[in-house]
This record gives C-alpha cells, structure tokens and sequence, in this order.
DNA sequence: CGGCGACCGTTACACTGTAACAGGCCGGGC
DNA sequence: GCCCGGCCTGTTACAGTGTAACGGTCGCCG
C-alpha cells in the first residue's frame, strides 16, 4: 500500500531500543518462557512469524510477513500468519497498528491489563511504543465519567518523530 | 466483515446526543455553511454520503454505503464513496474508525486541531464520540517529552457502553 | 485402538483501498 | 461564442486485508 524509506528506525536513538538481533533474542525467550509458564504452544511457525516481525524496524502487513516467510519451494500463506499473528498478539508479543493494518514487535514486558501509545512516524515509517501513566489515567477517567467499560485501548498518534525532524532542518 | 445487533444506538441516553433525521440536518447544515465560507463543493453525491453515514447509528463501511447509495437502475461504485468520505473526513464531517475500517458522523463541531475519543461498544456497535481535554494535555506532554511532532491523533476504546452493561444485568 | 483437540495447509471468498483513464460540468480568458 | 482548465464523477482494474470452511497431521488420553 506504502512504501517507506529503507531507513525504518533510527540508530543513535535518544532513548533505549533494543534493536535487530537482540530484541527479537529477547521477545523469542520472553515467548518461550511464557508459553512453558503457560502451557501453550510455541510453534516453529509463531516463532518464526516473531522473529520476521521483530527483525523488521517498521510495521510489517500479514502478507509481507507470508511472503519474508516463504522459501522457494516453499510457501506460507497468509492465513497461516493471520492465525500466527492472533496467537502472538493474544498474548502480548506483537502489537497491531490499526491505523496500517499492520504489525510491530511489543517493546515492553507490559502486563497485559495496561495499554500503549504508538508514536507513527510518516517520513520514516518507524513506530514507537510507550506508556504513560499519565494518559491512561485520564482515559480511566473520562470513561468512567462515561460509564464506559473499557476492554482494549487503541492509541496511535501519527507524525513526524525527532530524528526525521533533525533530518529534516538538515536539508 | 462484523454484524452487530440493529440497536445501535441507546435512547434513554444518559447524555445529549442528536439522532437520526435532527443530527443528520444538522450536519448537512454545517456542510453547507463551511462550503459557503470555504468556497467547497457540497455536491450531491457527498451531501448524500454524509446523510446515510448520519442517519445510521453506528459505523458503515464504504460498501455499506455504495450499497445504500445505490437504486435499482444507478449503481454507486465504492470507489465514488471513498471519495466523498476523503472530502467529508478532510473537513471534519465524518470520522474513520481505524479498528473497523468504518465511518461515523462527527458528533461535535470541533475545530480543526482537536482530537476525539471514540467509545466502541462491542455489544451493541454504537460509538460514542467524546473529548478530554484532560487527555489531551497528558498526550501533548508525553509527545513533547518524546521529541514527536503529531499530525494526527487516533483514539479508540473498545468495550461495553453503559446501556448494555444495563441490558446485561437484565438478562 | 479411537477419539479429541490444537495446529497447519489449502481453497475460496468477501471486504478494503487505490491507480488510471475517460467523460461531464462549470467558470474564466480570449 | 469558444476553448481551456480544473474539479467531480463513472468505470475498470487491481493490490492488499481478512475470514470461513474443509481436510490432514500429530500428540495425548481414555
């Protein structure tokens, strides 16, 4: 739909990511730990899904992921990944960003009860994920105020992130 | 893709919304007085968009509403839909529901820069269109302290509104 | 063994969204 | 008047998104 830039997240980063090899390292073992506690399934498939997902820098369609997934005589299709990717995202490991139907590795060990802001950079493509107390107490309430019960909270803010705006200046 | 109850929207309300054939006046009201000042085009395929969208009680897809454009003899392809949405959207008439790939009328005569929350009650599908100023600010400041310019903002809550958490108990 | 459940492959299909081109309509300039 | 341009709409075509349904495999448990 969008083609972005190679670029996809910015190394010399003000704040700490963990990038490439070693985040999809960490989310792997966060998975295989919670899938033993739990006594669910990590299968080679879901493994795999994470690890494209997660050695990607920006947000990635279900039929990028079939097609990064697929070897020559071999094709995944993108069912497989849509059931992959539920799994996945059931339990916290990749995020769905709604406003691209695409999808991003969690970047936080968060309990599954607290929601995150994704910060959508348009030059770049790179997505950002933080919480903040601060904002999900408002939420809390505004939809009491609302009698509103909340069961997932989407936020996602498009725009322009620091690095691209320095890059900007610069030409 | 989803078939939600025919409800779709809570008489009794607990607070003030405009509904059915009075929102719908209304807003084509609006239209017309912002295209007057903004020298825009109401035509009639958008006047007739941004009237099913209104008169509906909860989100529509674009199909849905080539569907209800549509007479016997004079199809109305999605694609004239997508655009009059783009037009309707772009100026504050109706809202896009990212996690639904919807439309609602905008329920507010919000200047431009504002941002809305949206309340998606998964039982009955209605949504609820608010704004918090508390929110805001928490977000303004998060974004600042993250070094991001935002250009546009997507909140959206999904639950239980407080009508069908009524009907609920009844049951 | 037989059944059950979870996972995965496959097909088919519906829905979402955009690109590209063509025709109509209207206003302004000559 | 006439032509030209812009804007809107119709049409076709197509790429991407997502789900339903069926069947097969494997492991587990009675």
């Amino acid at each position: 739909m969008d083609e972005h830039g190679t670029c996809g997240h910015h190394d010399h980063a003000p704040h700490d990511h963990a990038h490439g090899p070693g985040r999809t390292a960490d989310l792997v073992a966060r998975a295989e730990r919670l899938a033993q506690d739990l006594g669910l399934q990590f299968t080679a498939l879901r493994r795999r899904t994470l690890e494209v997902v997660a050695d990607e820098g920006r947000p990635l369609g279900a039929y990028d992921i079939a097609e990064r997934l697929s070897a020559p005589g071999k094709r995944v299709a993108a069912v497989s990944v849509y059931r992959a990717l539920d799994f996945l995202t059931e339990h916290g490991l990749v995020h769905r960003i709604a406003s691209r139907n695409a999808f991003v590795p969690c970047e936080h060990g968060h309990g599954a009860g607290e929601s995150a802001v994704f910060l959508i950079c348009r030059r770049c493509g790179s997505v950002d994920e933080t919480i903040s107390a601060e904002i999900e107490r408002s939420l809390d309430r505004t939809l009491a105020q609302a009698g509103f019960k909340p069961a997932s909270r989407i936020v996602e803010i498009e725009g322009e992130c620091g690095a691209c705006q320095g890059r900007h200046e610069a030409e």
